[in-house]
DNA sequence: AATGAAATTTAGCCTAGTCTAAAAATTTGT
DNA sequence: ACAAATTTTTAGACTAGGCTAAATTTCATT
C-alpha cells in the first residue's frame, strides 16, 4: 500500500478527523455520529459537519446528510497510515528515549503528522519492525495490515490463570500513572490467586510480588494467557 | 535557557519567519529587509510585513516601518531553540536512520516544529550531545550557546595543506548529491596537491584517492586544518 | 535638490478552520 | 402517530496567513 493519493495533500486537521472517525468506527457497527466526533475532538458539531463535507469531496468518507459518516477504503488506508506512524513513534519514545507509558501520547500526536515515507520506514527498521506499541495496540505494517492480539481482560479470566500483561484498555494518563506507581508494566507476569466475590477485586501475584487490585483496574488490563 | 515564554504559543509559520530572520541577520550587519525575507520564504513582501507586525507585537523582533527588522533577545533565543532542534534531528536522521546528507533537510524542516522539551533533551542524550550537524554547522546547547568551528574553505588554503572535511557552505541538494556521487563525505581526510593557476581548480588526495575538483567546489567545502 | 526606481506598506480580498445562533431533520416517548 | 427532545445542518461571522493592486517611503543618480 502506498498512501500516496491524498497522503501528502492532507492537512493536520483533516488527518485528525480521519483518525478519530477510524477509532469511533471500530467501536460501534453503525456509522459515526457528528456529535461523537465533536466530543472526542473537543470541537463543535457544526465544525465537524463542515469538515466532513470537505473529506467527502476528497473521497475519504461516505457521507449522507443526517446519516452519519464512515471511511471509504481510501480513508481507511489513510487512517492506518497515521496510526502506524503514531504507534511507531510511541515505541521509539519508550525504547530509545526512555519515555514512560503515560508520556508518549502527546508527543506522538505531533510526530504522527510528519510526512516522509523514508522516515517512517527507516524508523520501523531501527525499532526492528515492532508488532505492538507500548500500550499493547497493534502496529499496521506498510501495507496497512495488522493482527489483533489474542488477549483477555484480567477481570474475565478464572482463578489460577497465568499470563503476561500486554496492554491496557483505558490509556488515560491517570490510569497509566497509577500502573507505574504500583509497579505494573508491560511484559510483567501475572497470576490470579483469588477473586473476591463481594466486589470483584483480585489478589494477584505479579513478578513474585503479591498485591490486591480492584475490579476496575482488572477490567482495564489485558493479559496474554499462557 | 528555557525557551518557555512564547515557545509553546508560536505557530509553525511564526517559527519559520524567526528562523529566516536569524539566518539573514547573521550574514549582513544591517537590519534584515522585507524583500530578503520574502525571497527566502517564497512568499510576498506584503505577507512578510503582516507577519513582522505580529512578531513585533509578541516582542520577538524590533521593527520600525521601512527600516527593516532584527531579532530581540527573546527572538534570538527562540531562533536558537528551533535551530537546535533542526540540527539535532539532522544528526538523528543520518546517524540512526542512515539518511544521506542531502535527504535530511526537508524532513528536519518538519521535525524542528515538534514541541516537547523532554523529547529534544532525550534526543540530545541519545545522540551523545553532538556539537555539529551533518553539514558541519554547530548545534546550540540547551542554553543557546554554541561554538563556530575553526574551519577554512578548501579554496583558501595553500598547497600541501592537510585537513578533514567538516562541512559545506552551499547545502543545496544539488551540491550535496554531487559530493555523494564523487565519494566526498564528512570526516574525509583531504590533502591539497596542486592548485591550477589558470582556473583555480585543485588536485587533491582524498582518502588515498586522487581527484581534481573545480574552484567552485573548493570554495564550498570547509576543512579543519591539521 | 529633484526625480525616477526600488522597496515597503496599506487596503481589500481569499481560504481553511473554527465559532454561535437558528433552522431542519431525525429519534423518542407516550 | 405525533409532539417533544435531540441531533445535525445551515447561515453568517471571525482569525491566521496568504494574495494582488495601489499608495507611500526611501534610495540612487543625476
Amino acid at each position: 500500500m502506498y498512501f500516496c493519493v491524498n497522503m501528502y495533500s492532507m492537512t493536520r486537521s483533516e488527518e485528525n478527523y480521519i483518525k478519530t472517525i477510524f477509532h469511533l468506527g471500530r467501536k460501534g457497527t453503525r456509522d459515526v455520529a457528528t456529535n461523537a466526533i465533536a466530543e472526542i475532538m473537543e470541537t463543535k458539531p457544526s465544525s465537524v459537519t463542515d469538515m466532513i463535507k470537505r473529506l467527502s469531496e476528497k473521497d475519504l468518507v461516505n457521507y449522507k446528510r443526517y446519516q452519519g459518516v464512515s471511511l471509504t477504503s481510501l480513508g481507511t488506508k489513510t487512517a492506518l497510515g497515521i496510526i502506524r506512524k503514531h504507534r511507531l513513534w510511541e515505541v521509539f519514545l519508550v525504547e530509545k528515549l526512555d519515555f514512560s507509558w503515560d508520556e508518549v501520547h502527546e508527543v506522538a500526536e505531533q510526530l504522527e503528522h510528519i510526512k516522509s515515507d523514508k522516515l517512517i520506514d527507516s524508523l520501523d527498521r531501527l525499532l526492528a519492525y515492532p508488532k505492538f506499541d507500548p500500550h499493547g495496540d497493534p502496529i499496521p505494517d506498510k501495507n496497512g495490515s495488522f493482527k489483533e492480539r489474542d488477549r483477555k481482560l484480567l477481570s474475565e479470566v478464572p482463578v489460577n490463570t497465568v499470563g503476561v500483561c500486554v496492554g491496557v484498555k483505558d490509556s488515560s494518563t491517570t490510569f497509566l500513572k497509577f500502573l507505574d506507581k504500583n509497579g505494573i508494566a508491560l511484559g510483567n507476569r501475572i497470576k490470579v490467586l483469588e477473586i473476591e466475590e463481594f466486589d470483584g477485586s483480585l489478589n494477584i501475584e505479579i513478578e513474585d510480588r503479591k498485591m490486591q487490585i480492584s475490579n476496575v483496574i482488572a477490567s482495564n488490563l489485558y493479559i496474554n494467557v499462557e
